[in-house]
DNA sequence: TAATCATATTAGTGAATACTAATATGAAAT
DNA sequence: ATTTCATATTAGTATTCACTAATATGATTA
C-alpha cells in the first residue's frame, strides 16, 4: 500500500517546512555541529531539537555521524545546500507578499 | 508583531509540502490551466482544490488572471518551474530511503 | 432580471504535527 | 561498576492543517 512518488516527494519537503528545521538547516549550513551545540545556538530544548533532527534525518536532508558520545550532524550533500539558496532567490522575490497572505486555512 | 524572515519562508515552502498541492503544480507546469480543468483532471472536490489555490497563491507560488467566467492558474515564473525540477532531482537521491522513514512524529 | 455556471468562502470535524516534561539508552569518565 | 554526559524516545496535550458539505459571490447567458 504504497505512498506513491507524490506522497514521498509531499513528505521531503515538509522537511524543510518548519521554522525549528529551517533553523536547524541555517545552523549546520556551512558545517557539522553536535546536538548540543545545535540546541545551544537556537536557545532550543533538547528533546525538541532532537525529533526535529530525526525529521530531517528521515526526510533524507541531514546525516549525523557519530564520534565518541557526540554526533555531528551536517547537510547531507551540495544539492541540499543548492536547495536551501534556491529557496532564498525566489523567496526574494515573493517576501512581501507572502508576509501579508493570511489564509485562513494556511 | 513580525513574521520574520525564516516564518516567512517556512510558510513558502509549506505551500510545496502537500501531495495534493503538488498534484496542482504538476498540473499546470506546462501552462495555465482553469480551475474546473483542474478539478476534473485531478478527480477532486472543487472547494478542496480551491482552497488549495488559495494557499499556493498566498504563498506566492502561482498567479491567476481571470478571463470571463474561468480563472486560469499558471505557474508564478519559470523560478518555481526549475525548484520543482530540483526537487525531484534531489529527491532521485534520497527517495527510498524517505519512503521508508517512518518517524512516529512526522 | 432570472437562471446558470465558475469559483470562492465559511463552518465544522478529524487527522497530522509541534511542543513540553519525563524517562531511557548508550558511551565515556571516575 | 557507578556516575555522568550526550542524545533519543515516549506520552500527553495543544495547535495547525486538510477535508467535506453547505452557502456565497460574481460573471454570463437566456
Amino acid at each position: 500500500m504504497g505512498q506513491n512518488y507524490l506522497d514521498v516527494k509531499a513528505k521531503f519537503i515538509r522537511g524543510f517546512s518548519d521554522k525549528t528545521r529551517l533553523q536547524i538547516l541555517e545552523c549546520i549550513k556551512n558545517g557539522e555541529k553536535t546536538v548540543s551545540q545545535i540546541v545551544e545556538e537556537l536557545q532550543g530544548n533538547q528533546s525538541n531539537i532532537s525529533q526535529h533532527l530525526a525529521c530531517l534525518k528521515g526526510c533524507g536532508i541531514i546525516v549525523g555521524r557519530q564520534e565518541g558520545k557526540y554526533i555531528y550532524y551536517s547537510l547531507r550533500n551540495e544539492k541540499i545546500k543548492e536547495m536551501l539558496e534556491l529557496f532564498d532567490e525566489v523567496l526574494n522575490q515573493v517576501q512581501t507578499e507572502v508576509a501579508q497572505c493570511d489564509s485562513h486555512l494556511y
